[in-house]
RNA sequence: GGGGACGUAGCUCAGUUGGUUAGAGCGCUGCCCUGUCACGGCAGAGGUCGCGGGUUCGAGCCCCGUCGUCCCCGCCA
């Protein structure tokens, strides 16, 4: 028999009451945790997002609702009245914000009943993600992913505050737009108006937002849902979320300075302190410091050592002399075992490239004790820290091209660089334990989510935690505007066509596209891009000579980007912008493995979202409708 | 498209070389209990070993296929 709310409305949460508020006549309501009966007596753990209250039911007290309570089960939803009162000496939990009071019932409703849910929210041990996708509803109850989205809140209230403060406007911009062909996949959208034509979803609003600054709103930002149909990774939804922003006149430090703005009081909205400005560092540059454009700068990069060695020596021992010989350093790793060795062996990616490594240094001793002695020199650190040498393999054919450009790392030069970067990410990954770095950033984590679990309600958190080295964003510049596509030799647009190149380079797109800096840049923290944005073309000569180095013709620039290129004429100031994924931001704030930890309703990794059970066929007259007609393999 | 891991009770997992009736903890059900808070005690229920096929006297275990979840490569301007 459930009992009606009736006029019944809630006095506190149940985080909110103290020591203090001993005595009150209170009304509170929320689910139960759990419930522990002790015969004439019966404890309710009462739980709502602000946190749990211990409810006790006297038989002597409220006999009602002590025989109601007997009944109760997990996850029934009820409503108590009755006294705040202190706990007896001996009997106050100190693990619990409320633990220092209980509510003495005077009544008990029993508001509705519940199923045995699939899995406790109560529990600390978590269900398969199967299980928690499919019954989101149960694990968002968690107090774990309660927190999760008031991060997530927090952050996006914190940069919207932010941004506009800082003069941006907020201008929505389209989900139902125009296909692009480039890029990612679009998820299509059919038109029941016009026979045979799409909509696409948006990769994310670039043209747009660039057309909105033809159109004079000198700082716009979105916070956007962005679509793309590509496979998903643990930091890759099919649709995510984007703080979105792009502003008139800027030079590139410009938009540094507001991202740092915007983020840091992203950071702070949870309690921690992000140091601003934020280092930068070129693509080459990390290329060469670290062997990817992502650089996770809690670990010590790379160093060319090559210097350690005679000609002589790298020919003994099959090292290519024209490419460097990277040493990484991963610290405390202590010795290596056999299994070791044989697990590390899979670790290194050495597909692209003739380029192998070489994981001990004690066989490097043996026979050439003065080039390990200097490479240990070179790379400084302790001796119980791994040091992996990473170089040319001079017994297979080199490939990719010779061709270097002045000043730019070669296309082999990159693939060395890239493997002890990819190698180093998969042996810091594997000995996180041993090194420690990323320890600091779940403890700072840890940190911050008990500051917040005191102001579950929302309110500003009390701590202010130093970031350390726990989060360490840099900026990455002057990305290379091309890339030269492997198969077909033609050059594609690094970032996207829209980006300018730097003024000094503009005279060198067609004789030697290799060497032409891009005006773009990534923001990465801890290993993860956070973002790219970049400085835009607003001349519509500049842009022709841009889709010409890309090989496009006019006619094709004007097929695809038509509109785009119109408005251009317009009087275009000078603009630029960046986006940066929202979904990942709050990932590292929330010390979580995968996006699907911080959106609400996330899709598995074949795409599917496992609580509506989406995708699904649609009637024979819904496609009739949108004169589609589905044909399928086999 | 490819590689890898996993799939056994509601949940988390164990299950030896292929061998009797497939186990544990938590949860659940019933009874008892007035200071618990991961309450405790007693008793009990609960299994298409993901699915299909094969090998075998005999399959949770071996083989083939398939489905699902996760991670990675490709892909993601």
């Amino acid at each position: 028999m459930l009992d009606h709310l009736g006029t019944l409305e809630r006095t506190h949460t149940s985080g909110a009451l103290r020591a203090a508020d001993a005595g009150q006549e209170v009304t509170l309501l929320g689910w139960v945790n759990r419930r522990r009966d002790h015969g004439n007596l019966i404890f309710l753990d009462l739980r709502d997002r602000y946190g749990i209250t211990q409810i006790v039911l006297d038989k002597d007290l409220c006999p009602e609702g002590h025989a109601k309570a007997e009944h109760v089960r997990p996850e029934y939803v009820v409503a108590v009245r009755g006294t705040v009162r202190l706990r007896g000496v001996g009997s106050t939990n100190p693990n619990m914000a409320t633990g220092e009071i209980e509510i003495v019932a005077r009544e008990l409703l029993v508001l509705n009943d519940a199923k045995l849910a699939p899995f406790s929210p109560a529990e600390d041990a978590i269900a398969n993600e199967e299980v928690r996708l499919k019954y989101r509803y149960i694990d968002l109850r968690r107090a774990e992913m309660q927190r999760n989205f008031l991060v997530r809140h927090k952050v996006a209230l914190a940069v919207r505050e932010n941004l506009a403060a800082q003069g941006f406007l907020e201008v929505e911009t389209p989900f139902m737009t125009r296909s692009t062909p480039e890029g990612a996949r679009d998820y299509l959208v059919p038109s029941r108006v016009h026979a045979g034509e799409f909509y696409a979803l948006p990769q994310s609003p670039q043209l747009f937002k660039q057309i909105l600054m033809i159109s004079g709103f000198d700082r716009y930002f979105q916070i956007a849902r962005c679509f793309r149909d590509e496979d998903l990774r643990a930091d890759r939804q099919p649709e995510f979320t984007q703080i979105d922003l792009e502003m008139a006149y800027p030079q590139q430090e410009t938009i540094f300075r507001v991202v740092e703005g915007f983020l840091s009081a992203a950071f702070r909205a949870v309690g921690i302190e992000l140091p601003t400005p934020f280092p930068q560092i070129t693509y080459d540059e990390s290329m060469r410091r670290f062997g990817i454009d992502k650089p996770d700068l809690r670990l010590p990069g790379l160093t060319d050592v090559k210097e350690a060695f005679t000609a002589e020596q790298l020919g003994t021992l099959a090292i290519t002399a024209d490419l460097p010989v990277i040493a990484l350093r991963i610290p405390n790793v202590g010795e290596l075992s056999r299994k070791d060795r044989d697990e590390n062996k899979p670790l290194f990616d050495g597909r692209k490239g003739a380029v192998k490594y070489i994981d001990d240094l004690k066989r490097l001793e043996k026979g050439f004790p003065e080039a390990a002695a200097q490479v240990r020199a070179l790379v400084g650190g302790e001796a119980q820290d791994l040091v992996v040498i990473v170089a040319g393999d001079a017994t297979k054919p080199a490939e990719g091209s010779e061709t270097k450009s002045e000043g730019r790392l070669s296309e082999r030069e990159i693939q060395v660089y890239s493997a002890a970067g990819a190698f180093r990410v998969e042996l810091a990954r594997k000995y996180a334990d041993r090194h420690g770095a990323f320890a600091e950033t779940d403890r700072v984590v840890a940190a911050a989510a008990a500051g917040m679990t005191q102001t579950l309600d929302g309110g500003t958190s009390a701590t202010h935690l130093a970031s350390g080295t726990a989060f360490q964003p840099i900026w990455v510049t002057d990305f290379p505007m091309f890339e030269q596509d492997a198969e077909t030799g033609r050059w594609l647009p690094s970032h996207h066509p829209f980006t300018s190149p730097h003024e000094a380079d503009m005279d060198r797109l067609t004789s030697d596209p290799a060497s032409v800096r891009a005006q773009y840049y990534d923001l990465a923290m801890n290993g993860l891009e956070l973002g790219s944005g970049s400085i835009r073309i607003h001349r519509q000569d500049v842009q022709a000579k841009i889709f010409e180095a890309l090989g496009m013709s006019a006619e094709e620039a004007k097929e695809r980007f038509g509109f785009f290129l119109e408005a251009l004429e317009y009087g275009t100031p000078p603009h630029g912008g960046i986006a940066l994924g929202l979904d990942r931001i709050v990932m590292i704030l929330a010390g979580a493995g995968s996006l699907r930890e911080v959106i609400a309703f996330p899709k598995t990794a074949k795409a599917i979202d496992l609580m509506v059970d989406a995708p699904t066929p649609v009637a024979p007259n819904q496609l009739r409708d949108l004169h589609i007609r589905t044909v399928l393999k086999g």
